[in-house]
DNA sequence: ATAAATTGCGTGTGCGATAACGCACGGAGT
DNA sequence: ACTCCGTGCGTTATCGCACACGCAATTTAT
């Protein structure tokens, strides 16, 4: 490996000049930075992140712009956990987190969060966001300042300068729920689906990923159902009246993390032996259903493992000056009760 | 963060009695002894790793004792890589690997390739070893030098004194493999399984799952079948065997990486649309006749990040002293047409 | 009793990078 | 001729840790 000290004996000059042409102080005559900049190159040198740590008096300030942990049944606790693990190992690099979260179902919320978080951007360095209020965050983003990057979790925002994308290929992660709705009920019957408002891209794709499966398959018939309203309640609502309506349902597919009030209503009213029930993420009140058997099949899009991922990824762009894959597309995990376990450790 | 300075200060020492304190080097008197550690625990001290890599001169060397990589159609590239890509993360902590592959269907290939690593045992911080010949493998361990520390990968040997084993839960594999084979085949049907001689525990226990969940299937049958040779062909050799014998088969279950073998036969054959076919792995031919249709459902362990793991942990141990999980058991991920792309990033 | 060995401790250097400091030199301004 | 200032560079302290060295004060050996 080479060092400063190396390319400073080849140049004939000191360490001193070496640093200054690297970081571009100035105060170097031409003709040095020339002969420094192509022994660098030559020697293919990488500074030394251990040393320059130690050396850097600098700390890493970045922040995260998140739902509230408890919203969607916990869901955005997952992330959480991952950034968290991120930066326990990166302690050593003096990375530090401010987490700032928002009620996802109110805009006022979002604003005045995206304002505090805006009122500290001066010592900000990085950011990890879920822009999965697609308006409200594009308007934040451009009152961003524009020297401070930001990756996007879960969630994307087309025509965005963002660094990388971090979540999951919705549209095919429909198209798995289909195939094993498609299995569970023996490729024939009525299959219900879960439609939420207001709508969200993420979602709709996954929707639209699943009826693209069952285009070619005649037995299959397929009903939406609207969600209405946001609260704790409205899942279940609208399971109810699906299962008022249709005595004959083969399967429901909810395509989002609050599947477990579908589930719940099933187990009530003791229909869930015979309705098989798809739904999404590892968040504890599906993971009890899942081991109940009431639901069949859960798809995880490692939502830890996205956090984790951010962070890093962020780390390295800001930390490292390395470039990252734009698009990061976690797998798409079947989880049934058989397999849960290796997944929550 | 607490450092020898500080700790020196409050003990009013210096920081090279600190230092000698830490590392046992002796020559301090039993009262300062007991006051250094007192303030080093009060303040949980941890060295900083960054300075201590910069500062030791010392390099890591590990090493692998694998089967060749070629060997269960390239089967062993998988956690290779995973070491590699982890060797990668940890070359600013100067940690080197030698490789020792081994032909794991030959005890002399074995054995030659033991003496070659003993040989440069003295060397040697510590070792990551696939323990697939059960036998053989407990021989080498006698003889390697009790102050190396070694860790389990994919395979598991009991009564040893490996700091971890890293792999699947071998049985609980078998079962979700059943439960999937009992979905495709509605329940019902004649579905045989390959046995391999000489027999490998891993496998069995594969083996020993699937058949249990179907205890209480009374409409499914199972035939083993005896795989025998270690060459190439054996597997379709067992496959048309068994094609042969039943023109009824609904399901075949190939507890191994070798599961291209049989699906190849049954491409062959024509057979292909008929028998649902489970396997296991992630390797190129299995991933092929996967995306084909050939194959229904491939059962993964995460080969990769077994060996990712298995260098990352065997560094904990040796380089920061500290303590990791005895058996680090990787999840099984149920790989099908639809999500397979996003396993292979 | 005197030399030799051992104990108990402080000091100093180096790992690689950062960044502040300072010095010599030369041209411009008065 | 004098200061003043910008240019081009070298020197040095620092980050936290490891480790070699060295110097007293004791203890042990002869």
């Amino acid at each position: 490996m080479a060092t400063l000290k190396e390319i400073a004996l080849r140049a004939n000059v000191s360490i001193g000049t070496v640093d200054r042409v690297l970081h571009g102080r100035g105060r170097v005559s031409q003709d040095t930075v020339r002969r420094v900049k192509k022994i660098v190159k030559d020697l293919n040198y990488k500074p030394n992140i251990l040393a320059r740590t130690l050396s850097l008096a600098k700390t890493f300030n970045f922040a995260t712009l998140l739902p509230l942990p408890n919203q969607d049944g916990n869901y955005w606790e997952l992330p959480l956990k991952g950034i968290e693990k991120a930066q326990q190992e990166l302690d050593v690099y003096k990375v530090k987190i401010n987490h700032y979260h928002f009620d996802k179902y109110s805009q006022v919320s979002f604003e005045k969060t995206c304002d505090a978080l805006l009122s500290r951007a001066d010592t900000l360095d990085g950011l990890i966001m879920a822009p999965v209020l697609a308006g409200a965050s594009s308007q934040f983003l451009r009152r961003l300042p524009k020297r401070i990057p930001y990756i996007f979790l879960d969630s994307y925002l087309p025509k965005s300068n963002c660094l990388a994308y971090i979540g999951e290929d919705s549209f095919q992660s429909g198209v798995l729920s289909a195939k094993l709705m498609n299995l569970l009920i023996h490729s024939e019957g009525l299959v219900a689906l879960l439609r939420m408002a207001p709508r969200d891209f993420h979602i709709e794709e996954r929707i639209r990923g699943f009826i693209s499966f069952f285009k070619d398959h005649p037995n299959i018939v397929l009903k939406s159902f609207l969600v209405d309203g946001s609260d704790n309640g409205s899942f279940s609502r609208a399971a109810e009246k699906m299962a008022r309506k249709h005595s004959q349902l083969a399967g429901i597919f909810t395509p989002s993390a609050r599947t477990f009030e579908v589930a719940e209503y099933l187990k009530k009213i003791g229909r869930h032996n015979k309705i098989f029930l798809i739904g999404y993420d590892l968040v504890d009140r599906n993971i009890s259903l899942l081991r109940e058997g009431v639901i069949d099949f859960l798809i995880s899009q490692r939502s830890d493992r996205q956090g984790y991922e951010s962070l890093y990824n962020l780390f390295k762009i800001v930390a490292l000056n390395e470039r990252v894959e734009p698009r990061i597309n976690m797998p798409l995990d079947i989880i049934t009760k058989e397999n849960l376990s290796f997944y929550l450790q």
